[in-house]
DNA sequence: GCCACCTTACTCGGATAAGGACTGTCCGAGTCGCTAAGG
DNA sequence: CCTTAGCGACTCGGACAGTCCTTATCCGAGTAAGGTGGC
């Protein structure tokens, strides 16, 4: 089990969205973060395509929250990163082999499944519980209120654009 | 993210094994299940290096469980499988790029690590709470008590040995 | 002075290679049970 | 009848290819802003 990179670039890049006041373009924010350019806009992609951001073309455009950021839990960005495929695929095993459950059985889920499936229902709710803005939230007060105002600073200087 | 379908074969083995007085080849295993015999072999030795299982070689030989299914929780056996690290590691981008942290704000951990490994605890501990003799139970039940003394008819015949 | 058009540069978007992990397979080393011979 | 040595077959264990997904990259289509010429 392994969660993609792209999981942990969105993640920080719709935190530096969420302080944006414009549109920022996919290249400042790699150089922000120190991430490869072209790799980077590919999750971005996925996150336009998920409808959590939107892209504005040509020139001074970028890409925005098509939300606050109190209103986009951590759970959807995962998922729009990842797809919302659920871990764990039941194969149904217990249909095959010698040990072919009687049609009987077949009636209620496989009991592995609905195990695995609870926690994963776990994990959602744990992130579900956490918006993009808890996070900004978070690592400003982590920094004693330091770094949100410098991402916005950042932002606005005309250097990294 | 996806978990590798051996999760799946591992945790269906441990109920049979559970179910066993004796040893029981992979070979048979796989054959219950209607698995690949030589992949199952490959998450088994997984298990056993996890002590989850132990081998015993030659005439009449095969696995075994080394403690009771109800003190084997269905997160070891993912973890055995799957390995133990986390599904997401933290690259540390916020030391990286133009918005590299001042690093007063490393003492603490990255606010995103700290939310995704609090959704995987979630997980684990949800997967902590079901032990294989559980799943053994539910499967028995969703049966009308007919599966499990089924497994253990099945494995008592010599046809399948 | 105002408007329309054009040029320009910048942006995203999908199509295109390289690497690594999961999936699947094979044969060899080691071990236990059975047999048979000897005491 | 009991012991013991040898044989045989069965078991696991690690080493070896195939395939899919993740990672990384590139160039082309589209678009908005700014400048320029005409009215």
């Amino acid at each position: 089990m392994k969660l993609s990179s792209g999981v942990e670039w969105s993640l920080h890049c719709c935190v530096v969205l969420s302080q944006a006041t414009t549109t920022v373009p996919a290249a400042q924010l790699a150089k922000l973060h120190g991430v490869s350019q072209t790799y980077l806009a590919k999750h971005l992609q996925a996150l336009a395509r998920a409808g959590l951001i939107r892209s504005v073309a040509g020139q001074d455009g970028g890409y925005l929250l098509t939300r606050a950021g109190s209103a986009i839990s951590v759970l959807e960005v995962v998922l729009a990163v990842e797809g919302d495929e659920p871990a764990f695929r039941c194969t149904e095993i217990r249909q095959q082999g010698l040990l072919a459950a009687p049609p009987k059985a077949i009636r209620k889920r496989c009991a592995i499944a609905r195990t695995m499936a609870a926690a994963e229902a776990a994990w959602r709710d744990s992130l579900a519980g956490v918006s993009i803005a808890d996070l900004a939230d978070t690592i400003d007060a982590d920094t004693g209120g330091v770094a949100m105002p410098r991402v916005r600073s950042l932002l606005a200087s005309p250097t990294s654009r």
